[in-house]
DNA sequence: TCCGTATATATGATTTTCCATATGTGTTTG
DNA sequence: CAAACACATATGGAAAATCATATATACGGA
């Protein structure tokens, strides 16, 4: 993907908070990341239907969730940018990722190896 | 800087050529920069304002010209994805390091060290 | 049907752009 | 030396384009 739709895609409180939050966490279903940003879930599905248009992220539908994981398409600076961000944005992250630590009632992950 | 406002600066046209640019070139004044990106120089100007007000770019008067260089204040981080994305753009690039190249009647630098 | 997720539309807010003009520096001329 | 000019850059203000949000609704699987 394109340097200018990498930084485009980032240049939004709500999706690099999402990006951030599914980098530390592997993979985040849509209730997952609504409740951690508490926010509204056509809010958070509007802003993660651009993160996948643009091929940031992968979907993986598991029963009635979709997961999403950054996409293996991503170039390695950019995933190194985005390793690197995260490093330096703990306490811009800390209430998200708090709120998702005390969420309840979080999906099951089926197995993530051997898909 | 903050992640957020780092990835707002870079997510437009003209600023992300404007850094990488100068980047490429340790510095550069206003009117190379206007004929390297081929834009007005009042638009070219503005967005340089904004570069500087987060942050991002330094200036150093020299006579008539006002050269710009990567501010030291950048996180290490972001210096490095600017590199990294800099040398993953060369196409993206291309046309305006072209006119730059073409450009007569270039202001002569001072010596840059020992200010 | 219920729950999780996606999308459409309308609206509001922020950004970008353009034109004109101002500032600031160096150079020339009377 | 001072006034006039030329060149580089910055900025004010309004129009135009872009982007984000809220609400309502649709879809798809258990």
């Amino acid at each position: 993907m394109q340097s200018l739709q990498f930084f485009k895609a980032l240049a939004d409180d709500t999706r690099l908070q999402l990006i951030l939050l599914i980098f530390a966490e592997q993979e985040l279903c849509v209730c997952e990341l609504t409740q951690a940003l508490d926010l509204s879930q056509p809010k958070i599905s509007r802003h993660i239907a651009i993160l996948r248009e643009q091929g940031l992220l992968a979907d993986r539908r598991a029963g009635k969730w979709v997961f999403y994981s950054l996409s293996a398409k991503l170039a390695s600076w950019q995933l190194t940018a985005i390793s690197d961000c995260f490093e330096n944005s703990q306490h811009y992250l800390a209430p998200s990722r708090q709120r998702l630590l005390e969420m309840g009632n979080r999906p099951d992950r089926q197995v993530l190896c051997c898909p």
